[in-house]
DNA sequence: TCTCTATTGATACCAAGATATCAATATCGG
DNA sequence: CCGATATTGATATCTTGGTATCAATAGAGA
């Protein structure tokens, strides 16, 4: 991650763009916009350096591979919808799960994932 | 599934006994005790049989592959210990979730997974 | 008990997601 | 502009989780 790509800008550009957490492949079209040839193996390489300089963060949500976002954002949580398998950031978060952990756990983290149709899918139907 | 075996009595005791979502491989294990032999092909046949019929339930949680539980059990969440890795069952459920939904979407479920360590792993120190 | 055939265990195979390989290319300090 | 070498794209390979195959075994009705 030394020297500055077309690629890697390329990459970048479409986390920054959608600015919700994209699959390899939903990057790979997004950035083949700006650079054509883009191999999917280039973005692999650029998600695994972005992720260990701490400048994108893995999304892992329920049966699904891992996502990708860029990581200057504050705790939150996602939408994945039903009909286009998108992800989308939401920012609220349901406080004080301290309360259902069984008793003598601990608990250090959480994650919440809604899931229903986004606005497109929604009013397009989508199946 | 029209006969009554061994492995399938073994399978389905592991999940009773368990209380807890167990992956594929725990099932074999803890079935194992019961049928010396058992073979990991079986535990799939069996529980693709037993997720058809809706005796048992697959639990998908960020990261990890399938688990599995027994289905008469009503909406709840799990606490996925990171020192044993072992999946519990959580009572509570955060209301009004709804209002975390951004605007024109539409919310028909989720999902909360709260992290930690197990009792067992707090009072042993589990890695 | 006998017979039919569902079921089993071992293992080859498959699919998805990701990494390794390697020759060709492009970056960038000098 | 040159040259050393980081980077790239194509693709072979690997890993994990799960399914298909098939000969041997074992339910269970007659």
């Amino acid at each position: 991650m030394e020297r500055n790509t077309k690629q890697k800008s390329a990459v970048k550009e479409a986390l920054v763009v959608a600015d919700r957490p994209l699959t390899p492949f939903e990057i790979l079209e997004s950035a083949q916009a700006q650079v054509p040839g883009l191999g999917i193996a280039t973005v692999y390489r650029v998600l695994k350096a972005m992720t260990a300089d701490g400048s994108v963060v893995p999304v892992e949500l329920p049966g699904s591979a891992p996502r990708y976002e860029m990581s200057h954002r504050g705790h939150h949580h996602h939408f994945h919808c039903r009909g286009c398998e998108r992800v989308y950031e939401v920012a609220g978060c349901p406080q004080d799960l301290a309360r259902f952990a069984p008793p003598g756990f601990v608990l250090d983290g959480h994650e919440v994932v809604l899931y229903g149709r986004c606005s497109t899918c929604v009013s397009v139907g989508g199946h």
